[in-house]
DNA sequence: TTGGAATGTCAACAAGGCTGACATAAACTG
DNA sequence: CAGTTTATGTCAGCCTTGTTGACATTCCAA
């Protein structure tokens, strides 16, 4: 278990060292969502509404059944947060040309304002853990969260990644 | 911004990069959370009781107060969670010998027992994710990750992983 | 003895998940 | 064209887990 005789060092793979990046990934989480949760707590906004404007402006004109596909929830919990956002004129809803039945999600000009503020806050502790961590942790860092993710997760993920830049 | 001649390489903090980790965090924490989730839903539980019994089980004859910072909540979340643990025969409370306000938590046979079926599947994860992308970026991940906590949430952290190992 | 700390409990509420059932319109298929 | 499937929306109700506020108990410490 312990032996370091080891062909190849596997010590990172100890339980303990497990634990701790179990830990680790509980606490970050926390710091991760903690500058958008504040901003939010203000308005009658929550988490949701941020993932939701978060992923409309990544993909502009994505219908509800990718978004769904994307956040992982129920039509009705998704439709209960984008009602409230298009009643406030965050995001607009436009009836699909090719197939009608579809409606495709655009942020407006203020919706794309408060995500700006969310994402804003967001990169900025981001920015700042890279920084700290430095461009070879962050490299690790990425291959880890990726490894980390279900299948049809990273492919989503890596879809996203291949349309950004 | 993309200037490509600057004295150091800050690439891997434009804006995109920094959205990429961010998305890489969203999806990655849903992945980490649910094999423990699947677990749980055959039961009366949830993932809050999961994150009470995995902390109790690192440090034995915690207090409630103790375990209220770590997790973050209010003591009334914790206490309706608690309540149906010790309930249930998961944990135990015993009043403190030096202070008789304070209880002392323990998890039971039973509680450890379910603390092993989640640890277990959340660890098998975990392991494939570490071993798939090496020590190196395991490194890596830990760092990026201690850097995005709160400064209050890494001296919790420190202090477990000192404990632990 | 009195004030404060640690804990527990009751009540009420909100966000945001879920399921089930049903409606509508559009598209597809035989 | 008739029937089925797909995409979406909506209503109703439930659960977990977070919140606040109020109040009781117990016990330590000044």
């Amino acid at each position: 278990m312990s032996d370091p005789a080891l062909g190849e060092n596997l010590l990172f793979l100890t339980d303990e060292q497990l634990r701790q990046g179990i830990e680790a990934m509980f606490f970050a989480y926390r710091g991760f969502t903690a500058d958008p949760d504040r901003i939010l707590a203000d308005m009658e906004y929550g988490r949701a509404h941020h993932r939701a404007v978060h992923f409309i402006n990544r993909a502009p004109g994505t219908t509800v059944n990718n978004l769904l596909a994307i956040l992982g929830v129920t039509k009705q919990s998704l439709n209960r947060v984008l009602r409230t956002l298009i009643e406030d004129g965050l995001v607009e809803s436009r009836v699909g040309t090719a197939d009608k039945r579809e409606r495709h999600l655009f942020l407006t000009d203020d919706g794309r304002a408060l995500e700006q503020r969310l994402s804003d806050a967001q990169r900025a502790r981001m920015r700042a853990a890279y920084r700290a961590a430095g461009p070879q942790a962050v490299a690790g860092f990425r291959q880890v969260l990726e490894a980390m993710m279900d299948a049809d997760m990273r492919r989503r993920y890596l879809a996203l990644k291949e349309s950004g830049a």
